[in-house]
DNA sequence: GCCTAAAGTGTTATATTTACACTTTAGGCT
DNA sequence: AGCCTAAAGTGTAAATATAACACTTTAGGC
């Protein structure tokens, strides 16, 4: 080839990982105090740097990998945060990602090793750099891929009640939901099935165990919400 | 600070421009034949590298500046494309941003300089590389915002007819709508107003010529298409 | 003066969304 | 045994939003 890139500069990419539980109706991310300078000390969002034979998505997902041990998890790109002093040592671009992850499927030894903290996204500390922001474009991306597609049960048990359906679609939205509205719903959509099983922890009374079918929804994607 | 850097890699970070134009009734976007290695020849978006002392952000408005010789221009971040091997000659992860611009605002000896083209984006022909996934990912966001977002007129001659305004709605969603339906929306938004201008180069008749006042948008920001 | 092609204008039917309250059930307590 | 509690479960009616639909007006060109 020519000398084309050579007129030009490199720069470190990493990426940054905004990965979204739900637990005790609340919608929560993991964020860890930072080890390592610059920023030592600070909230951060969990990340790791772009290799150069890997893909910006492979990296993603091996840096969830490397705090999780989960992989197939539910990852989408939120975009490219590129201001020259984001990173107050050298120049990084990063490229945030956010994850959906069954708060439960964690092991929770592993997270404490990590010094990561499951925190509710009403109430985020301060964040080192520019992670509010991406913590922020995250949720507005998600939510609204939450309207449009089936992914809120990548943050449940594989069976689940309506109820807690509910508070999750409640907690991602940040607005109570008509519960008869919301079931009425639900009946619409036949890949959301009723299993025969009761959950018996969350009332005495008891609750029915829904289960999302993936290749029934394939077949008939009439999803909203 | 510590070698925490330096343990890793620098990539070579571009940004490509997906830039939409309004013509003719059809929704345009503008590209190029490569004039370099690799790819040379090849149909491709207009680009450039990000310098180690620019956002990313301005990158993408200096790269659509040095093309159109224009300023200020409503441009949004894509994404981040970065699979290892998307650039033959060497890894670079590039940033798509897409911009509307008013065909008209664009001097056409500067485009032919550049030797860059007007194409239809229902008949774009086979791109460089990725560029056809940024399209379409660009398009998709495109449509999306403009759905809730009053960015149609960046397309437009600052004043347009409500024929126009529809033919532009029309194209970027690939469906024809209601004459009536439409209007009634538009008489609703009241910072979309109507001048006592005819325009006489659309029909024999003459039809009023409409525009958009942004503050009375910021007052009551009530948009919905 | 006639033809044409685009501008302009309201009403009705249909679909979607929202509001709303009571009964059932099982556990825990006395 | 009986009572209290807290969550599960269930349907209808009103209001709002969306979609369907056709004719008249106008000025230029022939």
């Amino acid at each position: 080839m020519t000398s084309y890139y050579f007129e030009h500069q490199k720069v470190y990419v990493s990426v940054d990982c905004i990965i979204f539980g739900f637990d005790e109706n609340k919608l929560k991310i993991l964020i860890g105090k930072r080890q390592m300078d610059p920023g030592r000390g600070e909230w951060s969002l969990y990340g790791g740097f772009v290799a150069t034979d890997e893909s910006v998505d492979d990296a993603a997902h091996r840096t969830l990998y490397e705090l999780t041990g989960m992989r197939n998890v539910y990852m989408r790109q939120v975009g490219a945060f590129g201001s020259v002093n984001r990173d107050p040592g050298e120049r990084v671009i990063s490229i945030a990602y956010y994850a959906l992850i069954n708060v439960r499927d964690y092991d929770d030894r592993l997270r404490q090793e990590h010094g990561v903290e499951w925190v509710d996204i009403e109430s985020i500390p301060p964040l080192y750099s520019d992670h509010k922001q991406m913590v922020s474009k995250a949720r507005k991306l998600m939510r609204e891929k939450l309207r449009t597609e089936p992914i809120g049960f990548r943050l449940l048990p594989t069976l689940f009640t309506l109820t807690q359906l509910q508070r999750l679609y409640e907690a991602v939205n940040g607005e109570e939901l008509d519960k008869r509205n919301f079931r009425k719903r639900i009946k619409e959509m036949d890949f959301i099935e009723k299993t025969e099983l009761i959950d018996k922890k969350g009332s005495k009374r008891g609750a029915f165990l829904y289960r999302f079918n993936r290749s029934a929804y394939d077949e008939d994607p009439n999803f909203k919400l």
